[in-house]
DNA sequence: TTCACAAACTAACGATTGTTTGTTGTTGTA
DNA sequence: TACAACAACAAACAATCGTTAGTTTGTGAA
């Protein structure tokens, strides 16, 4: 590996992409500093150059992950027309979208969140909080638009949310089964379970 | 702690108790058996009287988790009626009660499986395999008796799966949320989105 | 009362972990 | 050409890990 100042960029970001993952592979404790390094092609002690500690890198990449889907939810929604319930369907596109392309990642951020201590984890949660009441928001408005009545807002914005959770835990790019099939089938499952009827036109 | 052979069963449940805790709260590799022997009550070397290693500890909870759900499911589809829509409620009401109420093994079982080896896995993922394929059937069978058509057989029982998956993630049995208010609703989400009406009677 | 066994103990092992340190080589700039 | 800054290196650290070994103690059956 050469030394100088112009690999620093790139062996920053190679280190992101060998923890997500390592620690999708193996597990956040499992993978040591060492494995990672190996996969960069740098020893272990150099790792310190790019991060701070084995937490943050954890830390970094479990927010980023978050920060992404809120940025690609918010991009979509400006995007969308001014109807509840076109703005719920563009909603569940990205989600569901974002949890199958980025499974390794969204895995890594369900299953790790303990491996964060409390000060990290309450970041986390908080911003998961707030992607929550922004779904359960749409879901609600698509509902009056639409004069359904809601069985409970919650338990079936949760219903929405675990689709992502478990597409991340099962889709892969290679797959047979195509992302544009998945999205198709899984946005009519959320629309009959919320009651809603497509909007026409 | 007494040393004589009464207290024999009494360590060996503790003991899987104690680690299937520690497991749910830290990770399987972030627990040290001293931990879970500290909360036993008793040492370390101790633990070996007890277990074979802290893999096969891992996979003895994990295995059990499948089975336990599986002897359930058994249960419950013996005690059905004939309907092939009865069944399909109780094998969701079953599902989605076990799920909730044994929220830390089964994410246990979620997240933990890339902890263990490679023969250990199988073993797991093909009683999955078996358990997935099983709730298919029951939901093509009620769709067929219903006489209404399946958008993707597979997609759709993963939507069932995915809210047992996201139940154990988040319930807790003193929550607000009461169990059975859980359960109505997410039954009602299942059968809308199968577009299969309940059974009358 | 004797005795085998179950189940606890203490102590140590080699390996691996995250992290720190001091040094060396490379690069871009002045 | 000289000089910082950056990024690699090698080597060591204290701590902790799973596991093993040998020993001690209590229990229940003969």
């Amino acid at each position: 590996m050469p030394r100088g100042h112009r690999n620093g960029v790139r062996t920053n970001e190679s280190i992101r992409e060998a923890a997500a993952n390592l620690f999708y592979q193996r597990g956040f404790e499992a993978t040591s500093l060492r494995a990672v390094a190996a996969d960069v092609g740098i020893q272990v002690g150099s790792l310190y150059n790019h991060i701070n500690s084995k937490d943050d890198l954890l830390t970094e990449i479990m927010a980023s992950i978050m920060d992404e889907l809120v940025d690609r939810m918010n991009a979509a929604l400006d995007a969308a027309g001014p109807g509840a319930v076109d703005r719920l369907v563009a909603a569940i596109d990205v989600h569901l979208r974002y949890h199958a392309q980025n499974a390794q990642k969204v895995f890594i951020g369900n299953s790790e969140l303990r491996s964060l201590n409390d000060e990290q984890r309450k970041i986390v949660v908080t911003r998961r909080g707030r992607y929550e009441i922004l779904m359960r928001e749409l879901i609600t408005s698509a509902a009056e638009e639409s004069g359904v009545e809601l069985l409970d807002a919650r338990l079936q914005t949760y219903a929405i949310l675990a689709l992502g959770m478990h597409i991340a835990s099962w889709f892969q790019a290679k797959s047979r089964i195509k992302l544009e099939h998945v999205v198709n089938v899984y946005t009519e499952v959320c629309l009959r379970q919320l009651d809603i009827p497509r909007p026409t036109g």
